[in-house]
DNA sequence: GGCAAGTATTCAACAAAGTGACTATCACGA
DNA sequence: TCGTGATAGTCACTTTGTTGAATACTTGCC
């Protein structure tokens, strides 16, 4: 029962569609939370069941019908319920980090492959971050959003997102100049430990 | 099928009981997978079944006996395809961040309380894989643990592991401070976002 | 005019993970 | 000697998550 109060603050931003969501909660996209669309659309049915959430159908010209769903004072409740427990210590699975860690019986040159798309993987993903990152701030100065927009929860979430993407490339860059330096037999002097650069 | 390998990436650096893997997978110290003791003993007797791991049953004098698993040559290889195959993306789930993302709607106090809570959670695991790295180095300079030993593999799981950490401890601090500069009314000046400082 | 790609959702079956309690043994201290 | 805590493992049950479809409409491109 941890999927769902992700549903549910995310649609505390507003109303959406499971397709909307599924975009939103795609393991690309998601900074703190992934799910497929199927456990979406089967968590929007419990949540609709138990009043939690609202759904209404919208025709659309030029596709077909959604749901679009929304929270009820039930699930607003229920959400600030949630606040108030204690989060369960974070899940990670990282299986990129299980091969780095059989490296000794692994496949040097894959894993090394693995590593460089992860990299450019992330890359990407931070890009995609500064330009919600934008959009949220929409011109002002970070100091004025952070002191008063109420979407300072989102906010916080993403430069956790962003702070997250930057450490896996700096790490990605360090484990494969450390696999470089060895296989080459080069000094690791410019291979030195992921210490972050100073910020912008 | 994924909490297997990262079992066998575990045997790869040594025979274990499946006690001494729970505490290893325990929430509070893996650094890049949990586990729970049951998750574990279940696995373990699969992949006995499947001739992966070998068991043998060691007495002992002052504790009760216990099961110590390894790898066979099968595990060996099974670990090594594994390692050859892309990974699947990381997949995170942290409660608190959902927390932090419905911040409009929940309950601020505790959410304050929870990330003070995370807060100093994250400083004593730094501690503990601080101390992991002394033990893993003993001794020597970095450069030359990088440049040669074997057990580059977990070395470079726990520089990651510690990266994280850092990052998630600063991120605590710049979340707390902005919402106590929030609360209070004060500027934001002193709440910049979470720039990593210069390493040590 | 056909086909890929995007939108939008649902079904069925299965694999994996989480929860909670339960059984033992031994060491240590009050 | 009684409880606590660490060691070591097991059982039963429930909840989640994954896989691989199938359905249906529209836009845009070649």
């Amino acid at each position: 029962m941890a999927l769902r109060h992700a549903i549910l603050a995310t649609l505390a931003k507003g109303e959406s569609s499971g397709y909307d969501l599924a975009k939103s909660f795609d393991v690309w996209v998601a900074n703190f939370w992934a799910a497929t669309p199927q456990q979406l659309y089967r968590e929007l049915e419990k949540l609709e069941a138990e009043g939690l959430v609202q759904a209404r159908l919208v025709h659309q010209r030029r596709r077909p019908d959604k749901r679009v769903h929304s929270l009820t004072d039930a699930g607003r409740t229920a959400l600030h319920e949630f606040t108030a427990r204690p989060p369960k210590p974070v899940a990670i699975r990282d299986e990129l980090l299980v091969q780095v860690e059989a490296l000794a019986l692994g496949d040097v040159a894959q894993i090394r492959s693995h590593l460089a798309e992860k990299l450019s993987a992330s890359r990407r993903k931070l890009e995609h971050y500064e330009q919600s990152r934008e959009q949220l701030l929409d011109g002002r100065p970070e100091e004025q959003y952070l002191a008063r927009d109420p979407r300072i929860g989102p906010y916080l979430t993403l430069a956790r997102g962003i702070a997250f993407e930057q450490e896996t490339v700096r790490w990605c860059e360090f484990a494969l100049r450390v696999l470089d330096a060895r296989e080459n037999g080069h000094d690791l002097r410019t291979a030195r430990p992921p210490e972050p650069p100073e910020g912008p």
